[in-house]
Order: structure tokens, then C-alpha cells, then sequence
DNA sequence: TCATAATTTGAATATAGATTCATTTTTTAG
DNA sequence: CTAAAAAATGAATCTATATTCAAATTATGA
């Protein structure tokens, strides 16, 4: 006979993938990925080790879904916000808020993004290097409008893009470094101001 | 009795520590820290897996001499070009220069400190960082000095320092990751550009 | 409550690869 | 050329940890 899993212990499932995601992610966050052993992960999720492999197939897997999870918060927080406006420089502007203040909030996402993800493994280098490419991606587009609309004068736009978004990098990068500037919300408008300026907006 | 090592084999011993470096250098560019083993790394450098360990401690060290080496090499370099110009402008100018002229020249160098650089290990990063570190700061006391003459406005130096900085570095990941722009050097002015509008120099 | 299914456990296994070291090869200097 | 020293070799050892699996625990449904 076939036993049907009730829903307590489908939640209780579902809770324990999370603690083992939550730990994950931490981990990868403090001490990158070498640094985490199966046992290690068990533990400060709360499980036995064996356990580990019922929910994830193996530890690059748990990894790619972390990477999987992320990707998805901030490509869809990006799209939800730029579609609340009109104007392209709105657009814009949304963008880079979005990815401000959810890296000021998710300081464990930023680290895993922008500090620990590239030596990781070539698969997962793989992804986290295309949240970056899409963004460009969509400033790019943004810009190429702009410079149509002619409110921005002609540019190398693949150049000014990866300029923009290379500013906004840098600045977050040394925010969670070494804690400055000490508020990255603050030196939002600041960063947008000189790219403005860079890319020679029209008053 | 105490035998004297002659200059030829003084001189085949760097060789040797040469071609371990270039190997490490090549191997960590391409694959990553992780996929280095000594095995192959021996191979490569035409040795037996032994006589790595003759030349250097352990893995870690060479790849912490590799670090050094490459840190040597770019703060040299920046320095030597500062030293020519007496206008800050140029002092700027010629700290960028001398990093796009270097990366694209030396394609691996940069790789590793881009690209690989971060998830390595922790003391490896922290020194590569410093780096980073470094030429944000120098070009800090470039910017704060133009502020004081009074040839861009006020600002926080610090936020512009970074921005400046993260447009060279998104610029040249993405020629590192996806060969674009085509040719490095040609976008160096463009990027200058960028920044000078950024920074709100007088005309 | 009970028999069976599903899940969890953690000690045991497997293995990859860093490091060692007894042996071999090369170098030195009389 | 020779004997001792230095350097190089690569198979064997050691180690760390990812993964497995027999046994224990917990859940299901009559």
C-alpha cells in the first residue's frame, strides 16, 4: 500500500529545504563556497548529514539553486518597478533603486553576487555572470532609446552601459567591503547624478 | 663538505620557478583556483609533481606569489606613469591609462584579478583586494585634490573615486567575459569622457 | 493499536588530490 | 674520474570531505 505525505509534513518538508537554503546561502555569504562541508551545512540547518541528500542532489546543485532563487528575486523586482513608469529615464532610474535597495537590505545576496560568486564553479559562475549581462542588457536598451529620443547625445551605449552600471558595482562593492559609504541608499542620488552627467543628459 | 650551486644551475632553478608561475598563472586564468592540482600544474610546467614542492611550500603560496606579483607589476606601473605628468588631469588620466594598457596587454593578469580573484580563498582575496583598494585610493587623493583647486565641484569624493574606478572595471570585464567592446584601448577616451562629464569638470 | 511505508540518521565508504620521502639522477670539486 | 652533495622524481601515503546505506525513527491509514 501507497501512503499519501500529509500537509504537516509536506509544510515541515518545505521548512527544512528552506533552513537548508537560509544556511546555505549564509554560508556561502561568510565563507564562500570551499568553506562549506555537507556536515558543517547539516548542522547549523539542524539536520543529519544523510538528510542533506533527500532534499538536494549534491552540493553544486544546492548552490545552483541558490544562484536560481536570486537571479529570479532581482531580474523580477527590476521588471515589476520599471514597469510602474513611462519615461525611460524613470525606467532607468527604477532599475538601479531596485538594485540598491535590495542589496542594502539583502547584504547576504550582495556578498554572494557581487564578492563570492565568481570563483565558484564554472556552471554557476555561469548564471550569476548573466544577472550581470542582463542588466547591462537593459540599460543598453534604455540608453539606445534615450539616444533616439535624442535626450542623451550619440554614444557608444554598450560602453556608457557597462560604464553605469560599473559605478553603481563599485560603490556597493566597497559598501559591503568596507562599510563605505556607510548608507547605500544615501549615495543613490549621487551615483545617479554622475552618471547623468556622464552620459551627458540634456537639462 | 658544502657544494656550491654554479650560476647555470642557479639560473636553470629560475627557469624552473618560472615556468611554475607561468603555469599557475595560466592555469588559475582559465580554469580557476580550485581545478589547479599539482599534478597537472607540474605537468604542465614540464616537472615531476615532487619538485613542485622544491620551489614552493604549497599550493597557496603559489598562488599568493602569483598575487604578489601581479600587484607589483600594476602599482608599479601606475606609479612610474603618475611620476611623468605634473597636472593631476593627468596624474588621473595616466593611473587609468596604464591599468586598460596593462590589462589588455597582459589579457591573463587580468582574468585572474577580475575574474578570479574573489572566491579563491581569503587571504588571496584580501590581498587582491588591496588592489583594488589601492587605486581607488590614489585616485581619492587625486579627485580631492582637484576639488581643492577648485576644477570640479564639491562632492563626495569617495562615492565619485568608486564610480570612477567601477566604469574602467565594467568595461573591461565585459571585454574579458564577452570580447566587448573589441578593442580595449580604443574605449579609453570614451570612458574618460564619461567620467570627466561625471565628475562635472569645468570646461 | 498495528503493520507497513516513508523519512531520517550518522557511521562507514569512497575518492580526489595534496603532500611526503625513499630512490634515482645530476652536479660539484678535488 | 670519483665520491659526496644537491636536486629531481613519482609512487605511496595521508587527509579531508562528499556521498552512501543499513538501521532507527516517525508517519500513515485501517
Amino acid at each position: 500500500m501507497v501512503y499519501r505525505k500529509t500537509d504537516k509534513v509536506e509544510a515541515k518538508q518545505q521548512q527544512r529545504k528552506n533552513s537548508i537554503l537560509r544556511a546555505g546561502k549564509e554560508m556561502l555569504a561568510e565563507e564562500g563556497y570551499q568553506k562549506i562541508s555537507i556536515k558543517g551545512l547539516a548542522e547549523k540547518a539542524g539536520i543529519a548529514t544523510g538528510t542533506f541528500y533527500l532534499y538536494f542532489t549534491n552540493k553544486d546543485k544546492l548552490v545552483e539553486s541558490i544562484a536560481d532563487e536570486m537571479y529570479e528575486q532581482l531580474i523580477d523586482e527590476i521588471r515589476l518597478e520599471r514597469s510602474k513608469y513611462a519615461s525611460v529615464f524613470e525606467k532607468l532610474q527604477a532599475s538601479m533603486l531596485v538594485c540598491v535597495n535590495l542589496f542594502a537590505r539583502e547584504k547576504q545576496l550582495a556578498k554572494i553576487l557581487l564578492i563570492q560568486a565568481p570563483g565558484i564553479s564554472k556552471i554557476l559562475n555561469f548564471k550569476l555572470v548573466n544577472i550581470e549581462k542582463e542588466l547591462v542588457r537593459l540599460v543598453k536598451i534604455d540608453l539606445d532609446e534615450l539616444m533616439e529620443q535624442g535626450l542623451i547625445p550619440g554614444q557608444d551605449t554598450l560602453i556608457s552601459a557597462c560604464a553605469f552600471v560599473g559605478t553603481f558595482r563599485q560603490v556597493i562593492i566597497s559598501w559591503l567591503r568596507e562599510g563605505r559609504p556607510q548608507n547605500l541608499e544615501k549615495s543613490f542620488e549621487t551615483l545617479l547624478g554622475y552618471n547623468l552627467r556622464g552620459l551627458g543628459k540634456h537639462d
